[in-house]
DNA sequence: TTAGGGTTAG
């Protein structure tokens, strides 16, 4: 449709009020999609005195407030040009303030209707319950709980289920299942309330006893199941919970696809990962903005890069977070020149950088050991855009200068920037002076960490490495020791490869695989070829390991990344790229060894470790040996 | 005139 109407424009009119529509002016609104086309109605209203008329003014209203193309401001014009507005069109600013995301407005306008005493409804409680759950305003909606009972609308289905889904997500689970325990009427709304309730306090136990009991499931009840799954680190379970949803014949939507998708990331399970995108294309479902940026995420976290860009390509609406999805996952596998030249399509595109993106930017550039380029950035993101750099940021920047050695200049940011250093500042710093050796700093930098992240095993292991590196052994021990007294203990380290659709998980020393024996003759073989290939064993890098059991483990070769590939290599053609994910950061030992076994067995292998990918190829990793 | 579910960086 143009900008202005054309006197012969009559395509068959939606009529959701089932009015019979005499009026032109109305008739247009109904076919409005545009702002500006709303505009021009409103006028000729004005013009005709139509606006006086208080079933055009609230239908006006309505459109400007509740429309995607609409706008709250003209809503309000055309509600103040009403003499006496009634409890429909309070109700109907009240609903646009919620669409709009502004649930403070909606809340003020609520005050403003008891001040004038206009009447209130079944709607408008429905209204301002959703505002206050948005906003977590407990205290408002215990005040409307009491107005509800007053006026007698507490068995009202609507204002029930809001009621219910309110207590629930502040946290009152127990007056939220008093109010389900207690319905005259429960309908799929109200299970789903409560499910959710339950998910949001993750409370598994009480979240499955009642999905159990559900006489009728949807597509919510599953989603909320699978999220929360996401939600707990539950990988695993979530996509199980996938599998039962589709037994049941509920066919999964849009949200299914992006809790699933996160799911598939986390694990590195590609080939369910390839399943879904391919669902999505069969049953034509749009890659919009959410769910494109799902899957861009879900073939970067897996090291599938070509995979990411064609999900990128086929994202029909790119906003911020499509490009973001994309130049962070660029960055974390390595790519961080391309990382940049997507960053400058998406200025060209139009489309405006958030902090998040400088957050991915930055990091490419210290990733890829550009500290030009991320100068430039940092400066750029607030001079152009207005970006106050934040801590993660400043972060980037001290990872940037550490990385190449500019201690003086991490030191100069620390120092001028407006806050405190943090953990992961601090864990880059160290990371930074392990590999210049900077052993004065890295001492610094890890009795700050120890300090301020007391409770993480890794602030330990660092400052540990950093004595051991200075031949401090005494101190190595007194970490050590700290450490054990506290009770902190580094996870044990877990890979995994996936192989048909089957995630294969493997510890370090693993004996419970069922192909265990050909994985170990496989190993014992990558071994002998190690040695013929001129690898040494790294055995400082074995007795900085803090965990004593592992010691023992690492010592044989048995560290879990080794076991995967072995695995990796036993069960797939030769030439076939191998991907491995594993909880914790790659060691230095295993990093070495796999840079020579690509080369050996002429195999791509992809290691996925807690900080970023690591592409081995021909004997050298895009990692360029900084992790 | 009305309700419920979601991810994405490091």
């Amino acid at each position: 449709m143009s900008s202005t109407i054309p006197a012969s424009y009559s395509p068959p009119i939606r009529n959701p009020t089932k009015k019979p529509i005499q009026n032109t002016n109305l008739c247009l609104l109904l076919l409005c999609n545009h702002l500006q086309e709303a505009k021009q109605i409103h006028a000729l209203m004005i013009k005709s005195s139509q606006i006086s008329d208080a079933y055009s003014a609230s239908r006006l209203t309505e459109f400007y407030a509740v429309s995607d193309n609409g706008s709250l401001k003209y809503a309000e014009k055309v509600f103040n040009s009403v003499e006496e507005p009634g409890t429909f069109i309070w109700n109907t600013l009240i609903r646009g303030s919620l669409n709009k995301k502004k649930p403070h407005k909606a809340i003020l306008l609520y005050d403003r209707m008891l001040c004038q005493s206009i009447e209130q409804d079944h709607f408008t409680f429905t209204f301002i319950l959703k505002a206050c759950t948005q906003l977590l305003a407990l205290a408002i909606g215990r005040q409307l709980h009491a107005q509800i009972v007053k006026q007698g609308l507490e068995y009202s289905g609507f204002v029930r289920n809001k009621l219910i889904h309110l207590y629930a997500i502040c946290g009152l689970i127990i007056d939220a299942r008093k109010l389900f325990d207690t319905s005259t009427e429960l309908d799929i709304v109200t299970w789903n309330s409560m499910l959710e309730g339950y998910a949001d306090n993750k409370d598994g136990e009480s979240l499955h006893q009642l999905f159990d009991r559900m006489p009728v499931r949807d597509g919510v009840s599953w989603n909320t199941m699978i999220a929360y799954y996401v939600q707990v680190g539950d990988f695993k379970d979530a996509i199980e919970m996938f599998r039962q949803m589709q037994d049941d014949g509920e066919r999964p939507n849009r949200v299914t696809f992006i809790s699933v998708l996160s799911a598939v990331a986390q694990l590195g399970a590609l080939a369910q990962g390839r399943w879904v995108h391919t669902y999505i294309g069969k049953h034509r479902i749009e890659l919009d903005e959410n769910l494109g940026s799902a899957l861009i995420n879900m073939y970067a976290k897996c090291g599938c890069l070509d995979g990411a860009i064609q999900a990128f390509h086929e994202t029909s609406q790119k906003n911020v977070d499509t490009w973001n999805a994309m130049i962070s996952g660029l960055a974390a596998n390595g790519q961080s020149l391309k990382a940049l030249k997507f960053f400058l399509k998406m200025e060209l595109s139009g489309v405006w950088p958030n902090e998040i993106t400088f957050s991915c930017v930055l990091n490419a550039c210290s990733h890829g050991g550009l500290v030009e380029d991320g100068l430039r950035y940092f400066r750029k993101m607030k001079d152009v855009y207005g970006i106050e750099p934040d801590i993660a940021h400043y972060g980037c920047m001290v990872d940037l200068f550490g990385r190449a050695g500019l201690f003086d200049k991490a030191e100069e940011i620390i120092g001028k920037m407006p806050m405190k250093p943090d953990a992961v500042m601090l864990k880059a710093l160290l990371g930074a002076c392990r590999i210049h050796r900077n052993i004065e700093m890295g001492e610094r930098a890890g009795l700050q960490l120890i300090e301020l992240a007391p409770y993480d095993h890794a602030s330990y292991v660092l400052l540990s490495n950093i004595y051991a590196m200075g031949d401090k052994w005494d101190q190595v021990h007194k970490v050590r020791k700290t450490m054990w007294e506290r009770g902190i203990r580094k996870p044990p380290g877990c890979s995994s490869v996936e192989l048909d659709g089957v995630v294969h998980e493997f510890v370090v020393g693993d004996i419970t695989h069922s192909r265990k024996k050909q994985v170990y003759e496989m190993l014992d073989e990558m071994g002998e070829r190690l040695k013929l290939a001129g690898y040494e064993p790294d055995t400082k890098q074995v007795l900085l390991d803090i965990d004593e059991e592992e010691v023992r483990q690492t010592s044989l070769g048995h560290h879990s990344e080794k076991l995967a590939i072995a695995f990796g290599f036993i069960s797939t053609s030769p030439g076939t790229t191998v991907r491995v994910m594993k909880n914790i950061r790659v060691c230095s030992d295993c990093h070495s060894a796999i840079k020579l076994l690509s080369n050996i067995y002429n195999r791509d292998i992809i290691v996925r470790d807690s900080n970023r990918f690591h592409h081995f190829r021909n004997g050298s990793c895009s990692c360029m040996d900084y992790w």
